[in-house]
DNA sequence: TAGATTGTTAATCGATTAACAATC
DNA sequence: TAGATTGTTAATCGATTAACAATC
């Protein structure tokens, strides 16, 4: 077993829900490696991972075939196999629009170097934050005027939009015009984008809507679960 | 078309992957309201919220009819045909567990009163921070000790937790304890919870992860476009 | 060998899409 | 009536699940 070779398979064929389960799987074999246990069952990855064993399995076999039946994952093996799939190996350049509470939020977040990306640029509209330094991960940077953005930007390969919903549209073209193509966005509202952009959103209000909807939907059924 | 009766529908039959697109309808009618536009077509209510015109009319058919054939949506009327069906009528209440960065961006998010939500609650370990009044749209709250709560959660329907990772397990098992059954998650780890308690996750490395494939693998294609 | 667990198969389930009849 | 647009149908597509043969 010292002495293994990943089978690579085409990332085209892969389907969109496996590959957006596989960040999670990653991060709870980083957890067990942490812990020093060193082969894991599918069925305890899953629990694990908040999926069945059955879905865990299913997804791995499209990346190739990593265990040994009878026994189990080699954490290490997996763990390695898996970053090197999706890429981890060499970091995005991000760059955050938008410095307020959320934007520094995402600006502190530990855990971005393990997921392979490095924050390179902050920017902001308000004259009061701009200029002022704020810590991301080991390094620290300035925070840089709007006027700066497409010189931030050609660093970056990765934009993150953390304004308030009025600003974000226009924080959006900016990135684009900057030559950025995938952007992460918090601004409860629907960003524009030509094709061949791709915007990833995170509504926080639209997530509570859903987690509300469900339990008002639990509280009124006949078998609702009180405390 | 003054006198309309929205027909009603049984929540449980409808599909959870409409009803994810649902509070995405609900924002983009809240933007046309405000815009002064009284009338919708499917198309364009579709391209305001990022889906096609085919997925919003199939959604939208789940519910109920609510449209003029010829003429398109009543965006007052659809407005508060959705609404009424998600139950945003009398708010729940929101108990936010850490007020770190995130914690202070969810606290002050607006945007939460229209979507059916009042902050009830917020607490943290930090005895620098527990005593500070944070603000909350129009009022203000005190952030109380962790110990109180069982007590805060008492007038709460929903948590949130904004904590860091290695404190997040803890807050959601107290949250479980105080009789929370629908948690929403911001923490950077898998939350283990008994059954009939329902977690929304949002893992900003895993986001940020899906999205750096999706660069990767744009990147590394032949017909790429590069700006 | 006996027990355990993977990788894969085949069936089921749910979601999306395109097309169009109904109807304003 | 002619043009526009909904609500619905039926076909396609993709994801999940259960079961088990392969194999350590």
């Amino acid at each position: 077993m010292s002495l293994r070779i990943a089978p690579s398979r085409a990332r085209d064929e892969v389907p969109s829900a496996t590959v957006e389960r596989l960040p999670v799987y990653l991060h709870a074999l980083d957890r067990l490696r942490a812990s020093g246990i060193a082969t894991v069952s599918s069925a305890d990855l899953a629990e694990r991972s908040g999926v069945t064993s059955a879905k865990l399995r299913k997804d791995l076999s499209h990346l190739g075939s990593f265990g040994t039946r009878g026994v189990g994952y080699d954490v290490e093996f997996l763990h390695r196999s898996i970053a090197d799939w999706l890429g981890v190996h060499e970091p995005l350049g991000v760059v955050i629009v938008g410095l307020g509470n959320l934007g520094h939020a995402l600006a502190t977040y530990r855990g971005f170097a393990p997921g392979g990306f490095r924050i390179v640029g902050l920017v902001d509209v308000d004259p009061d934050v701009v200029g002022t330094d704020v810590p991301c991960g080991e390094h620290s940077l300035p925070v840089r005027p709007l006027a700066d953005l497409a010189e931030v930007a050609a660093s970056a390969q990765i934009g993150v939009i953390a304004t308030p919903g009025s600003a974000a549209q226009d924080a959006c073209d900016r990135l684009v015009a900057a030559g950025i193509t995938h952007i992460l966005s918090f601004a409860p509202r629907f960003l524009a984008v030509p094709s061949g952009v791709q915007v990833r959103a995170i509504d926080l209000g639209v997530e509570l809507q859903i987690l509300a909807f469900r339990q008002r939907q639990a509280a009124h059924e006949p078998g609702a679960v009180s405390a």
